[in-house]
DNA sequence: CCTAAGGTACGATAGAAACCGTACCTCCGG
DNA sequence: CCGGAGGTACGGTTTCTATCGTACCTTAGG
């Protein structure tokens, strides 16, 4: 079962439920963008910039831990969503090339003020 | 564009759409089991004995189609559905293999009264 | 020619999901 | 010690989508 913090384990991460995680535009986004940056790199749920509410942020994101595709660490002050590319790697092999290399579709807007942020 | 019966060229294949295709537990289900079946299997959307009526049939198996996953056939008297095996492979490498990896979660039922057909 | 099987089209409905605002918590910095 | 930034929790609204029934089309087969 889940962790504390609502982390699933690898063996727990179904595929279905991943798809649906990344069937939004905005979550895609985010693990497009998460993807395609160094390993380990830790961002706030604020810095991409999302055109959503505070509390619909936080909404997404729960998601994409509850998925499994995303780590939250508590940083003290904030909390940082962490890509938790080596779980999905073992799981879901091939799952991260495809967002790699498919960044979000063009249509798909009201994502282009992504915050410059790190 | 899309051809006359509704399926989008390669290029066309959006991966957030195929993911929206894909959250939906009885697509899922067509999708992971026309996977493992033999190249260039045909099968009716009947065969698949999802517990739905015949609109709600179509309404799936057609956004099936206009995500590109599946071809439809006339075969006269019926509308054949056919995994587009090359055309996702070029696409999206990978996918077909965590499908097929990956068959119906347990806990997702009300798909287990499949039917027996080929 | 008529019927039944397989499908599509359309309109309506119910449930799910995205969204927001408000209230509240925690920590960092001044 | 206080304010603001980053988040969560909760309740309510709206929008989307899965669902169904009905009507209708086409074809194979008797």
């Amino acid at each position: 079962m889940p962790d504390a913090e609502g982390h699933p384990t690898t063996e727990e991460m179904d595929l279905l439920t991943v798809f649906k995680a990344l069937s939004d535009p905005l979550r895609y986004h985010v693990m497009a963008t998460l993807v395609r940056q160094v390993e380990d790199t830790e961002r706030t749920c604020t810095s991409f910039g999302l055109p959503v509410s505070k509390s619909t942020r936080t909404h997404h994101f729960r998601i994409l831990r509850e998925a499994g595709l995303i780590r939250q660490v508590d940083r003290g002050n904030s909390r940082c969503a962490q890509l938790r590319r080596q779980d999905i790697a073992d799981r879901f092999p091939g799952l991260l090339r495809l967002l790699a290399d498919n960044p979000v579709p063009p249509g798909t807007e009201a994502l282009s003020r992504e915050a410059q942020h790190v």
